[in-house]
DNA sequence: AACCCGGGGCG
DNA sequence: CGCCCAGGGTT
C-alpha cells in the first residue's frame, strides 16, 4: 500500500476541476478544456481562463460554431496559441465523430487534435474514472527521485506509462486518485528546485532521498531565450491582433519599429501558415 | 531524438 | 536573469 492516496486526500489543494460540482456541469468536457489549458501553463494562470472558457462555450458543439477569432481571443494570454486552435478543432472533431460526446477511449482521444499521451489518459482517468496512468513532468520526476535514485527525470518516454502502470493499484478509483497524488506531489512537495523532502510521504521508501539527494548530473533539456526569439515576435504580432479585432492592421503598420524586420515578417508568415492570422493582401487580422 | 511553440512568475 | 510550468506536433 503507498502512502500516496491517504496524503493527497489529507493535502491536496482545491482545484476547480477537482471539485464534484465542476464535473457536474461540465462534464469530460471540463477536464478536456481544463488539461488543454494546463499544457505548459501555470494552474495559478489557467484557472480564471478555465472558467470564462466554460462559461462562453459550455458544450463541444457550442465551441465547435465559434469562429478562430473568437478562440484566439478568448485564449488571451494563456501562451502558445495554437492550442486555442487544437482545442477548437477538437471540439468540432467531437462535434462530427462523436456526436458531441467528449469520448472516453484512449485511442480515441488520442486521435483528436492536439492530444497525445498525457492529455488522453487524464481525460479518461480523471473525467471518466478508468484506470490508465496518467504521466505528466510533475510524475515523471516522482518517479525519477522515488524509484531510479535520479535528482532529475530523463526525457519524456513511453518506458513512464509502463513504470507508472506497474506501480497503479488494482482498484478503479483508487488508480485515478494515485495518478493525482503522483501528480500533486511531484507540484507541491517533489519540486524541481527546492524539493521539501521533510513533508514527502515517500521520505521512507524514496530512492533518492536515501542516496543523499545527489546531483546525479541529468541536464535539463534548456528551452532557447524568449527575449529576440521568434517566439516572442510571433506573440507580439498575436497581442496587436487581439487588441484590435474585429478590425484589420494593415500590414505596414503590424510592428513597423521591431528590431529585426525579417524576423517580424517571417513571424507574420509563420502565423497564417498555423491559421493564427489571415491576411487579404493589404492587411492582418484574426482569422473570421 | 531534437526542435519549435508564449508568457509570466518565482528564487 | 535563469528556470520552470498537468505537452503536443513536426521533422
Amino acid at each position: 500500500m503507498s502512502p500516496l492516496p491517504t496524503w493527497y486526500r489529507a493535502t491536496a489543494r482545491d482545484l476547480p476541476w477537482r471539485r464534484p460540482s465542476f464535473h457536474d456541469e461540465f462534464g469530460a468536457w471540463g477536464v478536456l478544456v481544463s488539461e488543454f489549458m494546463l499544457q505548459q501553463t501555470p494552474v495559478t494562470r489557467v484557472i480564471p481562463h478555465l472558467e470564462a472558457w466554460l462559461e462562453r462555450w459550455p458544450t463541444p458543439s457550442e465551441m465547435a460554431t465559434a469562429s478562430t477569432a473568437d478562440v484566439v481571443q478568448q485564449w488571451a494570454n494563456l501562451g502558445y496559441p495554437r492550442r486555442a486552435l487544437w482545442l477548437h478543432r477538437a471540439a468540432v472533431e467531437i462535434t462530427e465523430r462523436h456526436g458531441g460526446i467528449v469520448p472516453r477511449e484512449v485511442d480515441a482521444l488520442l486521435a483528436l487534435s492536439g492530444i497525445g499521451d498525457y492529455t488522453a489518459r487524464a481525460v479518461a482517468v480523471f473525467a471518466y474514472g478508468d484506470r490508465h496512468p496518467v504521466v505528466d513532468t510533475n510524475t515523471r520526476r516522482v518517479l525519477a527521485r522515488a524509484i531510479e535514485g535520479r535528482a532529475q527525470p530523463g526525457p519524456p518516454s513511453r518506458r513512464d506509462l509502463v513504470l507508472m502502470a506497474d506501480l497503479l493499484p488494482d482498484d478503479v478509483a483508487e488508480a485515478a486518485v494515485f495518478n493525482a497524488a503522483a501528480m500533486e506531489l511531484g507540484a507541491t512537495v517533489c519540486t524541481s528546485r527546492a524539493p521539501r523532502c521533510e513533508l514527502c510521504p515517500l521520505a521512507g521508501s524514496c530512492a533518492w532521498l536515501a542516496a543523499g539527494r545527489p546531483d546525479t548530473g541529468d541536464e535539463r533539456r534548456r528551452q532557447a531565450a524568449y527575449e529576440g526569439s521568434d517566439r516572442q515576435a510571433r506573440g507580439a504580432v498575436l497581442k496587436l491582433l487581439r487588441s484590435i479585432d474585429p478590425d484589420a492592421v494593415p500590414l505596414d503598420a503590424v510592428l513597423p519599429d521591431w528590431p529585426d524586420p525579417g524576423q517580424r515578417d517571417r513571424a507574420i508568415d509563420s502565423l497564417i501558415a498555423d491559421g493564427l492570422a489571415e491576411a487579404d493582401g493589404a492587411s492582418l487580422f484574426l482569422p473570421r
